[in-house]
RNA sequence: AGGGGCAUAGUUCAAAGGUAGAACAGUGGUCUCCAAAACCAUCGAUGUGGGUUCGAUUCCUACUGCCCCUG
């Protein structure tokens, strides 16, 4: 057993102020940022990602971000792999990985190092159950399931559909069952020696915050953004267009709703978002909360409590 | 000011002389390769005062508030 490599993690809700905070943060321990966000990996996509700017970055460097195209998929094992070895090159400068975003299941992916084996991407099968669930409905598609691991239906819901196709290809893929395999991966502890905090604040002033981003993203430019990507042949089948922003501005440039009830969807989408990150994240054992309230949203207090909590832990030397 | 209309959940609407349904919002939750996704659960209302009636939130009435028309 090798001593842990260190990772701090910083997230919260969306619009809580986690940029700011890490980027502060990193320049106080000689951090490195990766960011653990599923649509800020996308190019020209800046806007509706409320993606770090080069002056927000102040010079501290900021992994996981802009590389790759909005026509290209994206998903947790890929974050996985480029987190990881991210990780790896930071540690080789001799930084500390700072891991900042709002996707609770990319977190988890890295610092539990869940397997999620058998990769290949074979669409030929969930297709085909996809077609199943339309043609003869989700309880035809949910009885398969539970013929082969009953287990498994305890836990999903039948209508939740992705899941159980997941469930059923991964028995067909590996002939187990998914139930087992959760089951141990949950077993899983750390694999780094981490800190996990999350920046949070009274909901009404996170939902305030929410709307107000989402008007100023218009303000921006949202429209032109999601223009000029439908102009690059982006359409709402791909992973980067179901970002929050994007799926919607496309059907207000496809004439399905008005730009006025786009932007009521992206707000109240958002904040739907961000309730269930927070369910998220107490779910997620030792977790470390920074309620903005307790440190008189002062991010100098903030940030001496997590350099003090890091020393006392000996996350950072 | 006069005439008319409306008043049901946070909002938009239903229904009914025997105490009310829904959608959206809100809240709680699930999550182990689409996760900014997908899915589940749940709280919550008849404006106020009288009258008729076995019983009114429903009918009558006064008040209050809002809307429309006239001036």
């Amino acid at each position: 057993m090798s001593i842990k490599e260190p990772l701090i993690i910083l997230t919260g809700p969306t619009a809580v102020g986690k940029t700011a905070l890490s980027v502060s943060l990193a320049k106080a321990i000689g951090g490195e940022i990766i960011s653990a966000d599923s649509m800020q990996v996308y190019r020209h996509m800046d806007i509706g990602s409320a993606k770090v700017t080069k002056e927000e970055m102040q010079g501290v460097p900021h992994h996981l971000i802009d590389v790759l195209e909005p026509t290209e998929e994206f998903n947790v094992v890929l974050f996985q792999q480029m987190a990881r070895q991210a990780v790896e090159e930071i540690r080789g400068r001799g930084h500390i990985p700072i891991l900042v975003g709002g996707t609770g299941f990319y977190i988890q992916a890295l610092l539990y190092d869940i397997d999620f084996t058998e990769n290949d991407e074979d669409t030929a099968l969930r297709r085909s159950l996809e077609e199943l669930a339309k043609r003869e409905g989700p309880e035809a598609l949910y009885e398969r399931l539970r013929a082969v691991d009953p287990e498994s239906c305890e836990s999903i819901h039948a209508h939740n559909i992705k899941r159980v196709i997941r469930a059923i290809e991964f028995y067909e893929k590996t002939g187990k069952k998914i139930s087992a395999h959760n089951r141990e991966q949950r077993q899983n502890s750390p694999s780094y020696r981490s800190a996990y905090f999350v920046l949070t604040d009274d909901r009404d002033t996170v939902y305030r915050r929410i709307d107000a981003r989402v008007d100023l993203m218009i303000e921006l430019g949202l429209v032109e953004e999601v223009r000029a990507l439908q102009a690059m042949g982006c359409h709402r089948g791909m992973v980067s267009m179901q970002g929050l922003g994007y799926k919607e501005i496309l059907s207000y440039l496809e004439g399905e709703i008005s730009l006025e009830e786009a932007v009521y969807l992206i707000k109240r989408d958002t904040r739907h978002f961000a309730k269930r990150q927070l369910t998220w994240f107490r779910r997620e054992k030792e977790v470390i909360w920074i309620e903005k309230n307790d440190f008189d949203h002062d991010s100098q207090k903030m940030q001496r409590f997590m350099q003090d909590f890091l020393h006392e832990k000996a996350i950072i030397l």
